[in-house]
DNA sequence: TGTTTCTACGAAAACGTTTCCGTAAAAAAA
DNA sequence: TTTTTTTACGGAAACGTTTTCGTAGAAACA
């Protein structure tokens, strides 16, 4: 089967090639009977621009880039929902990449970017903290980038974030209004900006009421993380606790069944979490809800204004969490 | 900023562009001094080459496509797990299409694809029963093409499955086991090859021990199927139901809950599902779970295997699910 | 010494587009 | 009628690579 270009699509019609690509873009210089048989041609041998070839010529991919710690979590998932259907409607494709939360990933996927494979840049990072050269040197390259949730605070860039401290402030407070006493913060990756301002506000809502302050950093293993949680429940006896992250109220549940504790008899539980399920859990559990597929659309609609290189107004939009209240902290 | 691009590399070197290029690509054609001399000036200058240039050239693109109904879904997160673990390890980029369930959008998609930008497709069909000349087209123009999960059963093609027929089989006698007389199976999209081996396999079994045959078809729409599954649990009474689909069961249990019925007391519920949460759920819930990181990764290397113009042995791989039992479905 | 074979490199074509520039013929203006 | 403008198109350059082909000079051989 012969390969249907542009080359012949003019040589069936003894057109030049120029006339048919002018054709193709419905320049007004072609007159409309050629457009005609143009278009005409083109539909009947199902013809396809080569997308690398434009690229090259024009300069702009009509690709961006998502780069993720995982996608095997509820929260990336809807936001790649999100990204998806703003790029979908603008004729966009997207590439997704992976760093399970390694740094080196990152680096040698933003090195793999910077050429011109992409026309912008969505990013959610990995182990903050971590050296953040990688992110410059893309700035230095004026691609265009945003962020989303894992933010990096030394950058000014644009950033789509939620309201960690003050969600985190709020949820805390519905705990302390339940009557709890002992409230432990559990949370992961001190490195964080995000981790921090999730703990900050458990402890400013902590400090108002006078309660103590009680926080658990676990590590990234999770048999480690298992275990310090289970130490931690046994020998402080918290009356509540404030996990961070999904997977550390994944954890506490499996705790409490293993010692028997009740929830939320013995112990309420709270978590920042996108599972779908929580209100079939047993018990349903009480969580901080991002608006994951808000902050994916966001972010690329802010990504779409930098391509098209329009000066952005908000160059951080913060997207409100919702706290939901479930059976895990009920009162009675 | 000046560009960075071979030309640059040749000027400030007073080389000519083919002999950086083939020192860049190591050719044997160039001597160890000048070889030295570009990579050290590539390196300082974080020389990356333009890959849609390459690409252009190469007639070929180190980037392969996968269209998959949705992703806000724990068996396609891992399936994509399983994707980018080989593609990364092959240096490969992979694009991410979602259609969600809408047979036009596979069909624009597969048009979009079929002009070079990429060099083979992953895929799991929407809505399957529908037309497939779309598939056909592309097989015709010899682009690498593999399925896995929703596959087309009218196309031979290479394709990654699980044994559903079996598990399904399996499932039903477990259910059957505990001392289940009125099993109902819930399915939906009937058009789906899938759907039908599930359903085909919890016939047999179900004909094997001489019970009655009850089929619940359940539309696209969420409200729906929980009117349905409402009804059908109100009026027919049976005493188990297997979901074919995981979010068939999690409306099994919103309507149980209102119900007021106990699982698995009144009824034993079970499902094909890979939710992470399965054992966390009120009750944990008995699942039919695929390896759904091992398919993506099955598909990815048999893509590879195409690409590369790799005969194949096995067109059609099985992969085996797993039925894990808890306590939706328990005995006592 | 003269001939052949390597070695190491350069010029240029090619990949498939888009677009700049140029120009006949037709139309409009003078 | 002559001049100018417009219309509709073709030629060729350009995007950044890779690779084919060609060739000086060095090395090996006779």
């Amino acid at each position: 089967m012969e390969k249907v270009d542009i080359k012949r699509l003019a040589r069936e019609l003894n057109l030049s090639i120029s006339t048919v690509s002018r054709a193709l873009r419905d320049s007004h210089e072609i007159s409309d009977s050629t457009k005609k048989k143009v278009f005409e041609l083109a539909r009947q041998l199902n013809y396809q621009p080569n997308p690398h070839a434009s690229s090259l010529r024009e300069q702009r991919t009509k690709t961006i880039a998502l780069i993720i710690p995982e996608v095997a979590n509820n929260f990336f998932s809807l936001v790649i929902d999100g990204i998806e259907s703003i790029a979908a409607e603008k004729g966009f494709h997207v590439l997704i990449y992976l760093t399970h939360e390694k740094t080196e990933k990152e680096v040698e996927f933003v090195r793999q970017l910077s050429n011109g494979r992409v026309d912008g840049i969505l990013m959610s990072v990995s182990g903050l903290g971590q050296s953040i050269t990688h992110l410059e040197d893309l700035m230095q390259k004026n691609i265009p980038l945003v962020f989303f949730d894992r933010t990096p605070d030394e950058l000014d860039v644009p950033k789509i974030i939620t309201d960690d401290r003050d969600s985190s402030f709020r949820a805390t407070e519905h705990l302390i209004q339940c009557g709890c006493k002992k409230i432990v913060h559990v949370s992961i990756l001190r490195q964080m900006s995000i981790s921090d301002k999730r703990k900050q506000g458990y402890l400013d809502a902590i400090n108002k009421h006078g309660l103590p302050e009680m926080v658990l950093d676990c590590s990234i293993d999770e048999e480690e993380t298992y275990q310090l949680i289970k130490t931690c429940i046994r020998e402080q006896k918290p009356d509540a606790l404030f996990a961070s992250l999904e997977r550390l109220a994944i954890a506490a549940y499996y705790v409490c069944g293993e010692l028997g504790l009740n929830i939320p008899g013995d112990l309420k539980v709270l978590s920042f979490s996108n599972l779908q399920t929580a209100s079939l859990l047993n018990p349903p559990l009480t969580t901080v809800t991002q608006s994951a597929f808000d902050m994916g659309a966001a972010a690329t609609k802010q990504l779409f204004r930098l391509i098209k290189g329009q000066e952005i107004d908000e160059r951080t939009i913060t997207i409100r969490a919702d706290l939901i209240r479930r059976k895990s902290t009920s009162c009675d």
